[in-house]
DNA sequence: CTTGACTCTGTAGTATACTATAGAGTATAG
DNA sequence: CTATACTCTATAGTATACTACAGAGTCAAG
């Protein structure tokens, strides 16, 4: 039984053939079985990880760090002590992202809202309803991320 | 008084003197006041904005995109309803990187935790625990971020 | 058994986002 | 003053991630 042309993976992915091609010249995907004719043969569950890459990438993780996501194993060269290291780290990455679009969305939000009321006030209506955010923040909870404040 | 030289902007958002002058070209930051020598004079809510550039480019925004957001406003080309349009659509693509982040985020903790108990199961623990999860959201939650599943 | 769509390898080109360098002027500590 | 650090413009180079050929072979409908 045949698996997938390229063209297949192509279409049902929403990414190019050249950019598959790509991918498996880079290490992401596993180079695939041959047909006698040299066709790429794809096992089906190429697709899972051709969308994985494709939103890892929106997601801004480098094909780089997206290789790292992928070979998350425990084998000859990695203990699971040291894959639940990566891993969690891993997590506290995405923790970061996430914290920041909630940050991004919730001044977004303010800046929405504004909108339907008053007019603008300054120059840059987006940043100042981010230092809105900032600042509640800052009062009421965390007051991470506002990086090193202080002169050099 | 005067304000920031290009150097310091770069100290205190660690972003290199090159990369600002880029943005500036890009349009991303405006063209600074100069000094009488031809420094650039940068007031001190440049900081914020190339802060949150920095920021933006880590959660996958393009320039293209930052600028959007940056320039966010209701002025002599844009209506309110216009920016209150927008504002929307940019809170939704927000909201669908959070939802990914969230998945990627259960997909490695349920790699982790599977890490303490038993060995590796399959050729791609990470895309295994993946699945695993969207297999949890299609039966007890949203069935959503799948993409077309049908063949072509 | 041909014709049009698809795939192959290899190489080259493009877009985005920096990053480096040259050559000259400016600022400032000692 | 002078040495060293900093900044200027302009241009060129690099890394990442594709994207587009060229030229040849393969597949599948009619």
């Amino acid at each position: 039984m045949n698996g997938m042309t390229i063209g297949k993976v192509a279409s049902r992915t929403g990414v190019g053939i050249e950019t598959i091609r790509f991918f498996e010249r880079q290490g992401l995907i596993a180079e695939p079985a041959r047909r006698p004719s040299g066709y790429r043969d794809y096992p089906p569950d190429v697709i899972e990880r051709v969308r994985f890459i494709k939103k890892a990438k929106e997601l801004g993780f480098s094909l780089r760090e997206i290789a790292e996501l992928l070979f998350l194993r425990v084998d000859n060269d990695r203990t699971c002590a040291d894959v639940f290291d990566r891993t969690t780290a891993k997590i506290g990455e995405i923790e970061d992202k996430m914290r920041e679009l909630e940050h991004m969305k919730a001044a977004l939000e303010s800046l929405a809202s504004a909108c339907t009321g008053a007019g603008p006030t300054g120059d840059c209506p987006f940043l100042e309803a981010l230092e809105r955010e900032n600042g509640a923040r800052a009062h009421g909870r965390l007051l991470a991320a506002k990086g090193n404040v202080h002169e050099s």
